[in-house]
DNA sequence: GCACATAGTCCGAAGTTCGGACTAATGTGA
DNA sequence: TCACATTAGTCCGAACTTCGGACTATGTGC
């Protein structure tokens, strides 16, 4: 299976700019679940991705749900899942008494913290693969990308 | 949310190169996604995903499992729904009896001409956003990083 | 030809998703 | 200052999805 035959920019090329992300993206992720799963941190795939939104201050669950393009309930349920696994934390949003902000507790910075090496190891396969400056160059066009793609910019 | 808990590079700097992939990733998704929406065709995340990685001359099951990273199981389930909608079709494999082809219909190649042109338009804004040289090297330093990060190439 | 691997399916329990309806707190403007 | 619209989040529950285990049919090697 060399060609995709849903999204391939044309039948001669390989394959589109979107699939060529994915891959990448894919093995990091896989790296990261790998080595919490290793630790003893069973993570499904949903709650790793709405966890790894949560901003060091604490999220709130709509900009969570933005984030991550759920509805509220979904990211509620794996929110609730988070904090059943002791992960995070909603405590008062002091600045808005309808809101509750999502905190990482210890034990969810244990997650930050071994996952942590394992990016930046990926991250150096990478760049020993790529050679420095292409790693750059690469790291550049996809910050600016993120100008036009990313839904979500603060 | 600029800087994310979970996996950020480290703490002063951006995006690590997981979420910067995703991004931009995402985007091509959903702009493909909304595509098909509006030509009446409403593809549900997973199925979209699965039918992507049909070959043109057909995919067995387990491949498709293997290449989405899911049990033979959902994929099977998914491809049921596909067939249902009338967008593929399974037929015996030629060469093992065991084994059927998953093939696109003409139905489900209706899907493939509408996520071209959205695909060469979002690469467009993207190459205009970047410029030439810029994408170039993107697409390459993608096409080289597969080569480490691709647990299935053929 | 017999054992063993492999392709795919069926079954069903457990889990996930998310529309709709709801409560509570905020902001707004007359 | 009070109605009124808006926004944060939760609760409920039906529909759907996922996937382990067990199974059949075919291929392959000894």
């Amino acid at each position: 299976m060399c060609k995709t035959a849903g999204v391939s920019t044309d039948d001669a090329s390989p394959l589109n700019l979107g699939l060529l992300l994915f891959i990448p993206y894919r093995a990091m992720e896989t790296a990261v679940l790998d080595a919490l799963a290793e630790a003893g941190h069973d993570l499904p795939l949903n709650q790793a991705r709405v966890f790894q939104r949560i901003a060091p201050e604490g999220s709130r669950l709509a900009q969570l749900a933005q984030a991550s393009q759920l509805p509220k309930q979904t990211v509620g349920s794996i929110v609730d899942h988070l904090e059943r696994s002791g992960y995070v934390r909603r405590i008062p949003d002091p600045t808005d008494a309808r809101a509750r902000l999502v905190t990482i507790t210890p034990r969810g910075q244990e997650l930050v913290e071994i996952s942590l090496p394992v990016v930046r190891a990926t991250e150096a396969a990478w760049r020993a693969h790529l050679g420095e400056q292409r790693t750059v160059l690469l790291r550049d066009a996809l910050a600016d990308l993120r100008e036009i793609t990313d839904p979500f910019r603060p």
